[in-house]
DNA sequence: CAACGGATCAGCT
DNA sequence: GCTGATCCGTTGG
């Protein structure tokens, strides 16, 4: 049997506290979360930053119930409902009083598939968790989670890097309508689970 | 209490 | 690659 290294919880001092370089960061950090069916864990392969002061970021028009995560200390988790179905995973960045986050929008599943399979019905392979609504059903996040401490060891939580490649590219976010043209979208370059058009993904 | 948004997805060509 | 379905939590009045 082949030995696997032992999870290592990521603390905070871990993360960056820029926006910007937590997006990055993250890229190659595992997500882990035990469900009630067995624990499910993957890695992060693209993200997106919304900044302070950015007007396509919930934070840009000032704190409110709903995205009081984004403004609270980095490593805290901000989710939300999208297009009144899909709920979207964030790790907020920066500082106490500062609004910003980092939008998770694809990983690639380390264990529990079959988890994964079971609740994604019809589905298998990379669209398991290619997409930002995808990985959340796949790994059983929700509303629930929202505003939970990502760097205490709790049942969902970030642990050290499964580096992959090292190649990181950027891109444009996808979907917006506003602040589009910014280059806030990290990936893993090559990897097979990454969402969007191939032509952001190059 | 009603209007609104919206950082998507599945299915089809 | 493109199109349209599809909502309901949040917000502000």
């Amino acid at each position: 049997m082949p030995r696997l290294p032992k999870p290592v919880a990521l603390k905070r001092a871990d993360l960056p506290a820029d926006t910007i370089a937590l997006a990055r960061h993250l890229i190659g950090v595992t997500l882990a979360h035990e469900l009630p069916e067995g624990l499910v864990t993957a890695r992060i392969v693209e993200t997106e930053a919304y900044l302070p002061d950015d007007p396509a970021s919930h934070s840009y028009r000032g704190q409110t119930k709903r995205n009081a995560p984004m403004f609270g200390e980095r490593g805290h988790a901000y989710v939300y409902l999208n297009y009144g179905m899909y709920w979207l995973f964030n790790i907020s960045s920066e500082t106490t009083g500062i609004g910003a986050g980092v939008l998770v929008r694809a990983v690639e599943p380390l264990s529990g598939l079959d988890v994964m399979s079971v609740r994604r019905p019809g589905k298998s392979g990379v669209d398991l968790t290619n997409g930002p609504g995808k990985l959340t059903k796949a790994m059983g996040i929700g509303p629930d989670h929202s505003s939970l401490d990502l760097c205490v060891g709790g049942t969902l939580r970030l642990e050290k890097p499964v580096r992959g490649t090292g190649a990181i590219g950027v891109s444009t976010r996808i979907g917006l309508t506003k602040a589009a043209d910014h280059p806030l979208r990290f990936y893993e370059r090559g990897n097979a689970w990454l969402s969007g058009p191939r032509g952001l993904n190059l």
